[in-house]
RNA sequence: GCGUCGGUGGUAGAGUGGUCAAUUACAACAGACUGUAAAUCUGUCGCCUUCGGGCUACGAAGGUUCAAAUCCUUCCCGGCGCA
């Protein structure tokens, strides 16, 4: 893999530039698409292609559930296992650290408003129905969504695993904390991810001789200034390709958090934003300096009827829509808004069809696909901040 | 015509003297969703309300009872059987 920034915008963070990988080059910044279980829910590889998705994201963890790393292995890797041959990524697992975790059964979002108060991050009920992952310093005890069964995640296992799935970028394996986790856990969770950094660096180089994957080290470190800037000394100290910048968030305050990180972390080496798509975060993120985005955002909402539109989102189930014969957006140059109305989405949806889903998916995807584009010709055009001022008025 | 079973909220369908404004499901109306446990989840869903409660309701009209969707009478409507 290989980075170069082409262009940075005075003032900021933001730079646009491109990564070179063995399956094509990304021209940053990016919108990465989440391909959880080696597809992107509710689209076919060709509409990927169509959408000029740059990369795809798959997910150790379900796929090593389902159908496991040896068979994606044989099929040649998951991009090829799924008829998608772009650029691919592959999440650790740390993120299901989290969510099968502290947030298991309950409404806690990574991205939390308001006060962080409280502090249930000790996982105690793995037996009982609560959560379905512990975690110890040697690794993550992950109890399968599937069956119920127990495995046990390492930072070894998860580059073991990602070798496997052979995507082109893939993550350390990391702890993603829960917004409410207090100071003092924060800390103790950063102290394993440090050591986890490590150890994913050393079994990485034993895997990957050749170093044809590239390994992101992940930042951590929740809503406290101070931890995010020791962990993008310390992971920014190790040998990674890249990083990620992962965790918990204020609603707030999301972009000066990750300023802080970026500030320190080396300029010349890509910086992906893990698990971000909400187009107003991604401003603050780009002027920030982050290169790539994930976000399961616009295929999730897009499934559930919300739908994203330079005015603000709306809710396509909604009565007003039913004899609302105009596409989603006008100007839209997507599959679903040139050939499709509000009118027949809303009736797909009331009427529990399919292909709702998918239009609406490809609604959504070009959307956030097209907005970060629109950012990258920002930066090389020098009008970042006025495209940024001018979206902010119109969206809210 | 006789007999018989049945008529419950937008729909289907529970309930068969008080704990019933009435289980449940669907529909409807709105909301949530940020490295996917998610084509999922939540709230509302007779009318009014100062949120304490008040009012009108279970085909219609009477009646029994302290109390009726629930029991009785008649009527109306529907299914089935016999003529």
């Amino acid at each position: 893999m290989k980075f170069v920034i082409e262009k940075k915008v005075a003032g900021t963070l933001a730079r646009a530039g491109s990564i070179e990988t063995p399956h094509g080059t990304i021209q940053t910044p990016a919108f990465v698409t989440v391909g959880t279980k080696a597809t992107v829910k509710a689209l076919t590889p060709e509409h990927i292609r169509e959408l000029r998705a740059q990369v795809v994201l798959a997910n150790t963890y379900h796929l090593y559930l389902q159908p496991g790393p040896d068979i994606v292995a044989m099929a040649g890797g998951f991009g090829k296992f799924m008829g998608y041959y772009g650029p691919t990524m592959t999440d650790s697992g740390g993120f299901q650290a989290f969510s099968l975790g502290a947030a298991y059964g309950s409404s806690v979002s990574k991205v939390a408003t308001g006060e962080a108060k409280g502090n249930k991050t000790e996982i105690e009920n793995f037996n009982g129905k609560k959560q379905m992952a512990r975690i110890t310093d040697e690794g993550v005890e992950f109890r399968s969504f599937l069956d119920g069964s127990k495995h046990f995640f390492t930072p070894e296992r998860s580059m073991e695993i990602q070798w496997k799935l052979g995507a082109d970028m893939i993550f350390a394996f990391d702890e993603c904390t829960s917004p409410h986790a207090d100071f003092n856990y924060q800390k103790r969770a950063l102290a394993r991810t440090y050591s986890w950094a490590e150890r994913c660096i050393a079994r990485h180089e034993e895997l990957d001789t050749e170093h044809v994957q590239a390994l992101f080290g992940v930042v951590q470190g929740g809503r406290f200034k101070e931890l995010r800037e020791e962990a993008a000394r310390t992971i920014g100290a190790l040998p990674f390709d890249g990083f990620g910048i992962g965790g918990s968030f204020n609603k707030e305050d999301l972009g000066s958090a990750v300023g802080w990180v970026n500030a320190i972390l080396p300029e010349e080496k890509p910086r992906h934003l893990l698990g971000i798509g909400e187009p107003l975060d991604l401003f603050d993120a780009v002027e920030q300096g982050c290169d790539l985005f994930d976000c399961i955002a616009p295929t999730r909402m897009g499934r559930h009827g919300s739908l994203n539109t330079q005015t603000g989102k709306i809710n396509i189930r909604n009565k007003k829509f039913t004899t609302d014969f105009s596409p989603i957006e006008k100007d839209c140059t997507c599959y679903t808004c040139t050939h499709h109305t509000r009118a027949y989405l809303a009736h797909l949806f009331r009427a529990d069809e399919m292909l709702a889903g998918t239009l609406a998916s490809i609604h959504n995807v070009h959307f956030l696909l097209r907005l970060v584009e629109r950012m990258r010709e920002a930066i090389l055009n020098d009008t970042f901040l006025e495209f940024k001022k001018e979206f902010i008025a119109n969206y809210r």
